[in-house]
DNA sequence: CGTGAAGTTGAGTATGCTCAACGGTGGTGG
DNA sequence: CCACCACCGTTGAGCATACTCAACTTCACG
């Protein structure tokens, strides 16, 4: 279950040999994982919890580029350096693997090779939908996406799809969309008085209306 | 040459395969290559020229989500359909591989595998760049951006970093930085009258303070 | 309970958008 | 060859969406 996402589909010497490099790493909300600059000596896979990855500008503003969940995975990036920084938003677990001998059994084991081939393409996908939102939707089809997006990919972790639980703060909410926390806020008031969503304390939101929620996302 | 980015470090047998099944295409400037949600039979790279691709809202608003110059590849997206639309913004080449029998080579070469994987994961790391850029750049520090981008896409092409060539329209950059026409040319005239850049007719700046564009990139 | 962080709401503002007019340029056809 | 026309770029005036600053409330956790 560990290494579901990055083993399945491989034999027995693959595995073998991954599970002779893989650390289990556990960490708490909050606590960094590593950050933006820093050599990159490992990568990750994430096995339980929520990590969110952000970039910086020099005074401070920051953009979350991206939320993980299990089966996802972290540090994947070329470079010495890492270009994004990583934090816990929950308590989370992750396999830990050493950069020099993950990148050596990639480049013995072809299966290996072609998953992370999908799964970069998969990544630079959902960047390329969210770079439509950051650039050219409204405050209100920005939260409608992320919830809907939230929900898609609870889904496919084999969860519920309505109850959307939302381990950020909004501030983080706001670093993710390209808007202030305030403005999140807000939109999420604008859309539980337009009975679109409904919300309940510890972060967890009801899609009340899928249809208006989706007519937020296409942008019609 | 035409070959140069995808067969550099491929050997002898590689390269013929792959001569077997490319088809070299010729477009006119405005021609599109294909449109989103088309079914993708054809996977490309860029031999000449300059290619905008680019995603729509339901409607019409549009977001440029990349610049494609020589050595680039085109349509490498998982699914059955392409994720977004490309144009040509000048007249172009392009070499032409139907995907299926492109997937195959990639299948039996790693070294094939191995170095789309390097071209995606490259990809990605530019599109989390731009994530910065459209959510929490000013109009100013966008346009400071593209330019060096551009100067910066250059030199790695063998050309001159200084005077950039921007064969794209007004609206083109609007759409690329998510701002519209109107303030893409204000910023302009306005770091023209700044002294950090110069511009002469044919879309050629002159990036006279590198500095001062330095420190809008990095937002101090 | 008390405390600090997170969330909500309000008032005023600013950055960038909309609508509109005008000038330049390149391509086309008379 | 030149006149016309469409498209592109620029500039202006007014406006709107989202931001800033600020106060207050709620919530989680000791």
């Amino acid at each position: 279950m560990r290494l579901r996402s990055i083993c399945s589909g491989l034999d027995f010497d693959e595995l073998a040999e991954l599970e002779k490099i893989v650390t289990r790493e556990t960490v708490k909300a909050g606590d960094p994982i590593f950050d933006e600059g820093e050599p990159a000596r490992f990568r990750y896979n994430v096995t339980s919890g929520s990590i969110k990855i952000y970039k910086l500008l020099g005074d401070g503003r920051r953009q979350i580029i991206g939320f993980l969940f299990p089966g996802d995975f972290l540090g994947l990036a070329l470079g010495d350096d890492y270009a994004y920084g990583a934090e816990a938003l929950v308590g989370s677990e992750l396999c830990r693997f050493p950069r020099r001998e993950l990148d050596d059994l990639i480049n013995r084991f072809p299966t290996l090779e072609n998953r992370l081939l999908n799964a970069t393409s998969n990544e630079l996908a959902v960047a390329q939908e969210q770079m439509v939102l950051l650039g050219r939707k409204t405050a209100k089809e920005k939260v409608a996406s992320m919830l809907l997006m939230l929900s898609r990919r609870a889904v496919e972790r084999g969860m519920a799809d309505n109850p959307v639980y939302l381990p950020m703060t909004r501030t983080d909410i706001g670093d993710y969309l390209g808007l202030t926390t305030e403005t999140v806020s807000r939109t999420f008031t604008h859309l539980r008085a337009q009975g679109v969503i409904s919300s309940k304390p510890g972060g967890r939101v009801w899609l009340d209306d899928v249809e208006t929620l989706n007519a937020l996302v296409e942008g019609f």
